[in-house]
DNA sequence: ATCGCCAATGTAAGCGCTTACATTGCACAA
DNA sequence: TTGTGCAATGTAAGCGCTTACATTGGCGAT
């Protein structure tokens, strides 16, 4: 006898193989010792005879609750995020908390989009990244109340709740330690700042600082995706100019390392002919040589604040105190005392 | 007058709004055109003022299709899967299909719990890593007959559809690229083999060229996890041993990085000292100096067929016949001819 | 033997949505 | 004017699940 196999099998066909009703199914898989159990063996039995899995989208009708949050990051190919959401992940798995992982890249209205799929699929709070947002954005989090944390930035009084670092702070901090160090002409390779609040911060912390000293100047801005052959194309573009600087500050270490590569290339030497410094100290920083001076994001620690305090706001706990962490500036070799006026 | 918000806004209170009944709503959503104008703006309006957006698991209820196929990566931090999953996910997008990621953290149970909690989620169609898999988990697939491809590995004849490349011949031809420089004395660091079927392919496609030249041989292997700081721990522990190897094969580039660090640790200069070859071709590699020698891995090729096959599989096609990619030894300045003898 | 209690189980409603089918009303032809 | 056809809309069932409430039967106490 051939058996028909339905699509997808269902509580009632547990039900029926093992001889019992729906609902003492239901209860042995939700709350096992109010089931019998010679029924539970047969229902265990049945369920893997048939492999069964629960409809996840008919329990949360019934119950009006997903246990389910979602995280849309710009991109997966930043190893910049892998780490955060790997430990905003593991805390939310500890709390049995599924997590959703959606991209946006870059693209403001492909992030609301992406918002409204993870709401539809049962999100019941949301990490989100940096605070470019469209107006409507905004409104729809708004008018939903939908629980949410914003990470990789932070912003003081805002009524948001924010879990991140002050990239501004970072790199005017950043900046002064390359100033320090002596350089005058200074040479920026900023991230997408078009739909990006963290490289416009970062961009403008770093031109801050400059302006701050009196004989320093910024003499070339230029953006480029953050990607290692746009960051090697702008640091190209760059010193093609007259007026080289002497030191390079980069939106990110992927464009640090691009730009490395384009110094190299035209053989100068790093640090001694330029300096460049990175940002985020991700793996690649101290692989390179020299090793990138950069900005270390607490990452790890960022996605496990993040995940706890999302978790709160979910549970409806006014927490939204928000938490500001710190970055750290890191010195290596690519970054060195400014070359004598030649 | 204060409004009382319900927690989620649903069809019902979207016909309320508007004056129509649940039908009009759903059709004005699905299928404008069956739909009034006058009708249809009234219900644009209530969507919006109440921040309405459909509830997935009832739609999927009562549609019975979910659109929606699921990705299980071993982990985010390895930015080799990010632009494969990236190109997969964009195919998916054209066709109109959600993707859901999930992380298995190269731990066979979690996979098989992530595979249920996708299913469960309504994932009509899953992309699985490698081929290391609980045999509970290929009898969940099969009597589910859940449809999946296999990506980042390639066999035949097996009644699987793979979407990849065969890590046995790509490190074995690797390998012979490497003797082809003069090396006898080869060290190999191999990935995490006990759960990972790609490293143990390519520890064992280097492994089998070395053994079928005469007089060459593979004086050490280890195994490291795929992280920088293994990779250079690894490297310190065969070079500290008699009998140094004159080349380094490593699971993957992340590994290689980190062998390098060691070995310019050691003050062995790369590659007059030490050879050192990747795999995987990921960004890292074409930074590093000198440039690392490494396996280039279609990534992106990979997860578009991937997601193509994927969506045919779902379709019902029985397009069983896979997809094998060429991978391409890209030799740069890492690897070099073999010392003379000292 | 009888009663009451409680553990084990069943019954059925309802979660938010889609859709087959029924109803309405208006434009047009006759 | 009456009828016909069709576009627009409504009605209600049912998707897979949970759960309040109802039912059953076996046990110990009387």
């Amino acid at each position: 006898m051939q058996m028909i196999m339905k699509a997808r099998p269902t509580l009632q066909d547990v039900a029926n193989l093992a001889g019992v009703s729906t609902a003492t199914v239901s209860r042995a898989l939700n709350d096992p010792d109010k089931v019998g159990q010679a029924a539970r063996d047969r229902i265990d039995n049945a369920i893997t005879v048939l492999g069964y899995t629960p409809n996840f989208g008919a329990r949360a009708l019934a119950t009006n609750q997903t246990n389910t949050v979602g995280a849309i990051i710009p991109t997966l190919s930043n190893a910049m995020f892998a780490s955060g959401i790997q430990a905003f992940q593991e805390v939310l798995a500890e709390a049995g908390v599924t997590l959703l992982i959606s991209t946006s890249g870059y693209d403001p209205e492909n992030e609301l989009r992406q918002i409204k799929s993870l709401v539809s699929q049962g999100a019941s709070g949301l990490l989100l990244i940096g605070n470019d947002r469209l107006d409507e954005t905004r409104k729809y989090l708004a008018t939903r109340r939908t629980p949410h944390v914003i990470s990789w930035c932070y912003h003081d009084g805002a009524n948001q709740t924010y879990v991140g670092f002050d990239n501004y702070a970072a790199a005017y901090d950043a900046a002064r330690r390359v100033l320090a160090n002596g350089h005058k002409r200074i040479g920026i390779i900023a991230g997408d700042c078009a739909t990006n609040d963290r490289a416009r911060a970062r961009r403008d912390g770093a031109i801050a600082a400059v302006d701050d000293v009196s004989d320093a100047q910024v003499v070339h801005v230029v953006q480029a995706p953050y990607r290692i052959d746009a960051g090697r194309q702008a640091c190209e573009e760059i010193l093609s100019f007259a007026n080289r600087p002497t030191a390079l500050i980069c939106g990110n270490d992927v464009l640090a390392a691009g730009a490395m590569i384009a110094a190299r290339g035209l053989n100068l030497n790093i640090p001694d002919d330029i300096s460049i410094v990175g940002f985020d100290d991700i793996g690649l920083a101290s692989v390179v040589s020299p090793p990138m001076t950069t900005v270390r994001v607490p990452q790890i620690e960022m996605g496990r604040a993040a995940a706890a305090l999302l978790l709160d706001v979910v549970a409806g706990k006014p927490d939204l105190s928000g938490v500001r962490l710190d970055t750290q500036f890191i010195e290596r070799g690519s970054l060195g005392p400014a070359p004598k006026k030649g």
